[in-house]
DNA sequence: GCACGACTTTACGTTAACGTAAAGTTGGTT
DNA sequence: AACCAACTTTACGTTAACGTAAAGTCGTGC
């Protein structure tokens, strides 16, 4: 038999994956899970522990909960992947692409601004070493630091 | 003169950045300004615009407010900017350093992972067709697709 | 027949950065 | 006096993804 049919608590499953069972239950809840039951005792089989690592990566990507969910039940739907499916998928994850080009921009914006802070926080430091040795006083407050002069 | 004295209210601050009464008056109530009060009335003169630029910066460059007020508590402490000031933004400013590469990473991985999705996605969709040919249904899901078969 | 541990539901609490509504206070104009 | 726009304070609402009790139910072991 190829065929495991072994079954998961709820603890065993949240250990697995390194979540606690109450964001198993709230994925449940948000619809995202529909685990077995026996009495009022969940039970998870092997199709739920994919469906887990679906949401967890769905997470990694910048994907909501509830954006996790479109794509599933878009999928459950109908039973076998479809042609339109497919393509809203590629869709979906075009946009998602998109998303992180952006945000790959603005941190490389940022980083530049910090670089910038930085550069004027050590000629800064410098010139106060200066001021030291000629006993002069320097003036600088926070916006002389983090916004060079022209800006303003 | 080169002094000049405009003040400002906080509509024509709102206006000139771009953001509304309710976030200014925030900033002051979590203690990043404290304008000048003519009766009841906040009035605003330049260097409170500088802070301002500086507190939307800071959210630029991914600094919670607390971490701006921070900053700000830093250097409004002393009124000069004293070498240990000095280092201890420099510090600051390589931690968000670190913590913007760290993102840069996540982001990257994240990016590499929607391309793999999106191979499957073009694999499944190429099988498709071939199966619309042959006439065999395939038998493709969620788990086919986003997860590739040896990661579980 | 009871303690125990694992499971359950219900439901309020948390965080950040504001949005939004309500109601009161000014200053200036007609 | 009346009115209006712009300002004010107070305070509850919003979002996402859970955390954290509190209290009840279940099967098992002794």
């Amino acid at each position: 038999m190829t065929t495991q049919k072994k079954s998961f608590s709820i603890s065993e499953l949240a250990a697995e994956f390194g979540v606690t069972t109450r964001s198993i239950r709230f994925y449940e809840d948000q619809g995202l899970m529909k685990p077995e039951r026996k009495g009022q005792t969940r039970i998870y089989y092997s199709h739920d522990k994919v469906r887990l690592k679906l949401i967890l990566r769905g997470k990694r990507l910048g994907f909501s909960l509830a954006e996790s969910r479109e794509l599933f039940d878009l999928w459950d739907e109908t039973p076998s992947g479809s042609e339109r499916q497919l393509n809203k998928m590629l869709e979906t994850l075009s946009a998602k692409q998109a998303q992180l080009e952006q945000q790959m921009q603005d941190i490389q914006m940022a980083k530049q601004e910090l670089d910038n802070a930085e550069m004027r926080c050590r000629s800064a430091l410098k010139e106060l070493m200066q001021g030291k040795e000629t006993g002069q006083g320097s003036a600088h407050n926070t916006a002389d630091m983090l916004i060079s002069s022209k800006e303003i």
